[in-house]
DNA sequence: AAAAAAC
């Protein structure tokens, strides 16, 4: 554990001025040395020093209060190989029992010896039970680790995984899932793959308009728009789709018959509330229940009027198709000629349905709802007109343009739910921002606060980030949202599960009153309902026609397995030359399996909460990059993240909700491209899967298998 | 139950 010399690199506590025993000097005097008695040899760290340092390295959750601000990482940090080599190292100790607190990262970690930290009391050493010390990356079996949760550890949640069976008794529960999820969601990326990359620019991201059309081919899918809506539309002008706002315009053209109720009727599917949804009748047939928690005004809100519930219930969307934008440029859709020549270089060179779809209702002011599937372009569906929206209301302000005002208030936002989405965002918005003299900045949490601060200070027009990090600036005062007119939610349907919810609502109750609300997602449905009772205003419904299953390249497989062979068959379909994603329900199980392809000769790196954000970001940036073919990820890496050629995700887990496993798919069969995606259940988990896919709309074959079947090798391919 | 998101 290298760890060790080197923190004797760090300094002296006193040094520091983290100490709170010496008393005797102040902290700012780094030379002085009043105490003579220490003095002598280098000092050393009481319990209390590293305790400090220790909370100030992590910026772990758990000790609040002390050690905030300074979390910068130390520049001793392991690298490469050996980090990774180094990483599994103090992993392999944590599952024995001896780990301080979750962080993965153990780098940062002081070390637990049980010497520094008193509080843990495993104190390995003591431990009895580490037995497991020796064993402790096979992990998979989840028999040996018994007990040790038991003591404070909640961690260890390795556990989980492992015991896979208890789970299931919830797996039964399978209507919940049925009234959240509406639609099919297509999903998950929404963002075109320029996103991660981080080290590559973000502009070609937009590649995805190479690849634009297969979505649209979606001609093949008769069924519901192409009917009833009035799609062809696309000349704005007239644009009955957006109709959404029945209100407004809602006669018109849709007039024609079908529209009101129709949507209902004929296109079930995009229907937001999954209960209506046709297909999955399966589901609901047998549980009638659906519990329609996610009807809020119906039954809750006395204070919706019926008008909105209707609008809530439909979220039925103006369907847009291919053809609709054939010829469309985006200087069609209202976009100048600076942002224009910004999208060209990021390789998006006309516009994709979704964006032509919506970019004429936010530049109209409009509070928008868009659904496109992965890589159908959202980000810059929003993005975009966002920046032109923001020129045009300065405009109209008559203040002068063009000049970065010291200190001035930001005017856009845009949350994301992780922060590898919000810097992928950042990526797409920030040049198309800067070809108009727009500033943009990221505030997320993980890393210091100071650059960002810095940058809020010099003065900013876009802030893109996570809802933690925005909440903590604003309370601290140092972020002012009064001045933000347009605000969008990415992943929007997410944003509204638990825990997401009321920071989001907190926020937007910060922005300025009326201001814009743009809430884009693959999988949007009703589950956005609150959000748009509370901050919208006879919202615009968009999606595009055609993006369904039948229409994607990737190929669905379902491996029925006994459980004690699960680390054998991920090892196997690991085993390969393409970039291959493998999803864990849980941190420690994600350690656990990375630890376990390391350790049988397949580099493999993971990507969960419990590694510090340079971490995330390195191992994210080496599957990028492909110094590394495997990434094991819990789902902070199942929206929205982009890596090129990704051609199989692996699902080690199977995920809970259908909308999961759509996200989780859309990692790969981007861009065209073939993709396979492979799933892992035990024999007693089919039944519940073969619900989930029904409601995703995903066809799926089952095989039994064990460790060493041919069909794995072909998977493998 | 888990994961994500602030210090």
């Amino acid at each position: 554990m290298p760890p060790y010399k080197k923190n004797d690199r760090r300094g002296a506590p006193a040094a520091r001025g983290a100490s709170a025993s010496a008393g005797s000097r102040s902290p700012k005097h780094r030379g002085y040395r009043a105490e003579e008695p220490a003095a002598g040899k280098k000092a050393r760290w009481t319990d209390e020093d590293r305790a400090a340092r220790g909370r100030a390295t992590y910026g772990s959750r758990d000790e609040s209060g002390s050690g905030r601000g300074r979390g910068e990482r130390p520049n001793w940090e392991p690298r490469g190989k050996d980090a990774r080599r180094t990483e599994r190292e103090w992993e392999r100790r944590d599952r024995a029992g001896e780990r301080p607190r979750r962080e993965y990262d153990r780098d940062e970690r002081p070390r637990r010896d049980g010497d520094d930290r008193p509080r843990r009391s495993f104190d390995r050493d003591e431990r009895p039970r580490r037995e497991f010390d020796d064993r402790p990356r096979r992990s998979f079996d989840r028999d040996e680790r018994p007990r040790r949760d038991a003591d404070d550890r909640p961690r260890r949640s390795f556990d989980r995984d492992d015991r896979p069976r208890r789970q299931f008794d919830r797996d039964d529960r399978p209507r919940r899932d049925s009234d959240d999820r509406p639609r099919r969601s297509f999903d998950r990326d929404d963002r075109p793959r320029r996103s991660f990359d981080r080290d590559e620019r973000p502009r070609r991201s937009f590649d995805q308009d190479e690849r634009p059309r297969r979505q649209f081919d979606r001609d093949d899918r008769p069924r519901r728009d192409s009917d009833d809506r009035p799609r062809r539309s696309f000349d704005r002008d007239e644009r009955p789709r957006r109709s959404f706002d029945q209100d407004d315009r809602p006669r018109r053209q849709f007039d024609r018959d079908d529209r009101p109720r129709r949507d209902a009727d004929d296109r079930p599917r995009r229907s937001f509330d999954r209960d209506e949804r046709p297909r999955r009748s399966f589901d609901q047939g047998e549980r009638p229940r659906r519990d329609s928690s996610f009807y809020p005004s119906r039954d809750e809100k006395p204070a919706f009027t019926p008008t909105d519930d209707v609008v809530l219930e439909r979220l039925e969307a103006e369907a847009i198709e291919a053809a609709d934008v054939e010829g469309v440029t985006f200087g069609d859709l209202g976009l100048g000629g600076n942002i224009v020549r910004a999208l060209a270089e990021l390789g998006a060179e006309t516009p994709f349905p979704i964006q032509a779809a919506t970019a004429p209702d936010v530049l109209a002011g409009k509070d928008v709802l868009g659904r496109g599937r992965t890589g159908s372009g959202k980000t810059i569906a929003f993005g975009a007109p966002m920046v032109e929206r923001l020129m045009q209301l300065w405009a109209e302000s008559g203040k002068a343009g063009g000049k970065r005002q010291l200190g001035r208030a930001p005017r856009a936002l845009i949350l994301a739910p992780t922060r590898e989405l919000a810097l992928q965002i950042d990526r797409t918005v920030q040049p198309i921002a800067r070809s108009v003299g727009l500033f943009t900045t990221q505030i997320y949490g993980g890393v210091p606060q100071g650059r960002q601060v810095g940058a809020l200070q010099r003065g900013v027009d876009i802030v893109i980030g996570t809802p933690g990090r925005i909440e903590d600036l604003v309370e601290q005062g140092r972020l002012d949202l009064s001045e933000v007119v347009i605000t969008v939610l990415d992943e929007a349907d997410h944003m509204c599960d638990l825990g997401f919810l009321e920071p989001v609502q907190r926020i937007l109750r910060h922005t300025a009153d009326g201001g814009q609300k743009l809430l884009f997602s693959a999988t949007l449905d009703k589950g956005v309902a609150q959000l748009v009772d509370e901050f919208l205003v006879d919202p615009a419904v968009h999606e595009v026609a055609g993006e369904d299953q039948a229409s994607s390249t990737i190929d669905h497989r379902v491996l029925v397995i006994e459980h004690r062979d699960k680390g054998a068959i991920i090892e196997q379909l690991a085993d390969r030359e393409g970039k291959t994603l493998v999803f864990a329900r849980t941190r420690a199980f994600a350690e656990m399996l990375a630890d376990q392809l390391e350790d049988a000769g397949i580099p493999a790196v993971s990507l969960h909460g419990d590694l510090n954000q340079s971490r995330r970001t390195r191992n994210l940036s080496q599957l990028t990059s492909g110094r590394v073919n495997v990434l094991v990820a819990t789902d902070v890496a199942a929206r929205g993240i982009h890596v090129d050629d990704i051609d199989l995700v692996i699902q080690a887990d199977a995920p809970d909700e259908y909308k999961t496993y759509l996200h989780r798919a859309g990692r790969t069969g981007r861009a065209g491209k073939q993709g396979t995606v492979v799933t892992l259940i035990p024999r007693h988990r089919q039944r519940r899967m073969n619900e989930l896919l029904e409601r995703a709309e995903i066809e799926a074959d089952f095989v039994p298998t064990a460790p060493g079947d041919d069909h794995l090798l072909t998977l493998a391919q």
